[in-house]
DNA sequence: ATAAACCAGTTTGTAGTGTAAACCAGTCTA
DNA sequence: TAGACTGGTTTACACTACAAACTGGTTTAT
């Protein structure tokens, strides 16, 4: 194999490596895509949707906030902590981002 | 939140936690990828392609060989070794999938 | 009253993974 | 024949995801 096939491969394809590693993690990337459509969403519900662990979802959502990508509030319902998460500005720009990128790989490549 | 939003996310997305991880390592989707139009690459030519360094590669397409997506060929031209690796069936099955999945991602969802 | 079960999460321990750096066997060059 | 180069592989380590154990508090049952 020469690099005459070269032209075949676009460069999109090849930045693929230096993709988004916070959201492409399957788990994030679920928190977040339901995040994206319903704004606001609390602890239960965002397990209940993704399937995943409490512990898990626990690091998840830590790590997407220490990276600016949603804030959390902690308030009492009633006697009940609840816990809510919103994606914000920087999460939803770099989720659209995200998406754009995967977009390309997708379409891209001949079949 | 409650539930109500919950036919806005649709299944596909819940899906994606469980893609399929081998692929989803960038370093090995985009090795993937070029072998994915290329059919037959050697060792340095993916290397420049993917821009990844020659420990990671190495480590990356035995990967893939142990999961039988690609064949590793180890031939001498001359006196010189080379590896020539080629996207087998399972590979190529397994990489449509992927692109399958990721493409319903970034469609499907409202902006 | 008090024990047991439950709720809403957090913390901890472990196994797996990606990465760069170090290494290796052999070849070419001066 | 010493040194540099080729074409990789192995090693060491830092990071990560995940489940299980735990925490602090509340409700239910006895």
């Amino acid at each position: 194999m020469t690099d005459d096939a070269e032209h075949i491969i676009h460069a999109d394809v090849r930045e693929i490596v230096g993709v988004d590693r916070l959201l492409h993690e399957p788990s994030r990337l679920v928190i977040c895509a339901v995040l994206y459509v319903v704004k606001r969403a609390d602890f239960l519900y965002l397990q209940r949707q993704t399937g995943l662990t409490a512990g898990n979802l626990s690091a998840h959502l830590q790590k997407l906030e220490k990276n600016d990508y949603i804030k959390i509030e902690k308030t009492f319902d009633g006697k009940t902590p609840r816990t809510t998460c919103e994606l914000v500005d920087t999460g939803r720009t770099a989720f659209d981002a995200y998406r754009e990128n995967i977009k390309r790989l997708a379409i891209q490549l001949p079949n």
